[in-house]
DNA sequence: TCCTCCCTGTTC
DNA sequence: GAACAGGGAGGA
């Protein structure tokens, strides 16, 4: 399930094989993955990829097309790829035949068949031109990036966030319109690191334990970036290889095991439909 | 503000 | 053969 930390460890492994090189052609095996509102796909056909990166858990291609392909006009395009659960990339050597789980295939120039598989076809690759992207209300309504704001602007921002709210502190942090790429595991690690109880109303988190929140988040997330992200069952980067982070879980899928401060058994609830794990004597 | 749905493979 | 995993859309 990648989440900030995944994607971010993806896109950086996936750009060194891709940026630069030309997309000779696609292929959609799954229609409903590609998301195409402007029939923007012929200009993505022999476009040179220019750049990767990562906004929220949203891959993003930067393709510059070629300019003389019909209706391009000569500006950039971009492909944003939601990865949900089961995504992944992979660039395979030519004539590799695709695998029960590939979805779509971009053809290198140099022979190179960029796969993107995914299992249980949540993913999506939208198509949209960058002066679109407002208009895109998933988009338009995204939260900053925790990891570019000083922890006391993101104290103060969660804080403001919470202010009133009866939903549970970990709903919050779930909420990609608070703050973009928080996912299940990272919700769950970073209210252990910061001893707050998940389950815990927002308004009821006192002003004071915010900064103690946010600094747990970022250093969360920068550990498991170093470490390249988490892998549970599906995840591997762009060149195929797991992450390490999940051996620094401290509850996330450590239900009824002992707690690695206190040593008590860790508890299971279920919060906005998510499975959580957490320490009672510890988190409160 | 919470629930159901979308999906398929793994675990109980 | 049912429960579970879960991000986000859409509906109650």
């Amino acid at each position: 399930m990648p989440e900030l930390p995944e994607v971010e460890t993806i896109a950086r492994t996936l750009a060194p094989q891709v940026v630069g090189k030309i997309i000779a052609d696609i292929e959609v095996l799954l229609p409903k993955t590609l998301q195409d509102d402007e029939a923007l796909l012929p200009g993505v056909k022999g476009a040179r990829i220019r750049c990767v990166f990562r906004r929220a858990k949203l891959l993003l291609v930067e393709v510059q097309p070629d300019g003389n392909a019909q209706g391009a006009e000569g500006k950039p395009l971009l492909m944003a790829f939601h990865l949900k659960m089961t995504g992944r990339f992979f660039v395979h050597p030519a004539g590799t035949a695709p695998g029960r789980h590939t979805r779509l295939i971009f053809d290198l120039d140099d022979g190179g068949r960029l796969f993107f598989d995914d299992m249980r076809r949540f993913g999506f690759c939208r198509l949209l031109r960058p002066d679109d992207l407002p208009k895109w209300p998933f988009w338009a309504q995204l939260g900053p990036e925790p990891l570019e704001m000083l922890p006391k602007e993101l104290a103060a921002h969660l804080a403001a966030h919470c202010k009133n709210k009866r939903a549970a502190i970990k709903a919050v942090l779930l909420d990609q319109r608070v703050v973009a790429g928080i996912g299940n595991i990272y919700a769950d690690e970073s209210l252990f690191k910061a001893g707050i109880d998940p389950t815990a109303p927002a308004a009821a988190v006192a002003p004071a334990r915010f900064l103690a929140l946010a600094e747990a988040l970022q250093a969360i997330l920068r550990l498991s970036i170093e470490e390249c992200g988490s892998s549970i069952r599906d995840y591997r980067d762009a060149a195929g290889n797991a992450g390490a982070f999940q051996n620094s879980f401290a509850v996330y899928g450590r239900k009824d095991a002992p707690c690695v401060r206190c040593g008590k058994a860790l508890q299971h609830a279920r919060i906005a439909g998510r499975g959580t794990v957490y320490c009672p004597h510890c988190q409160k």
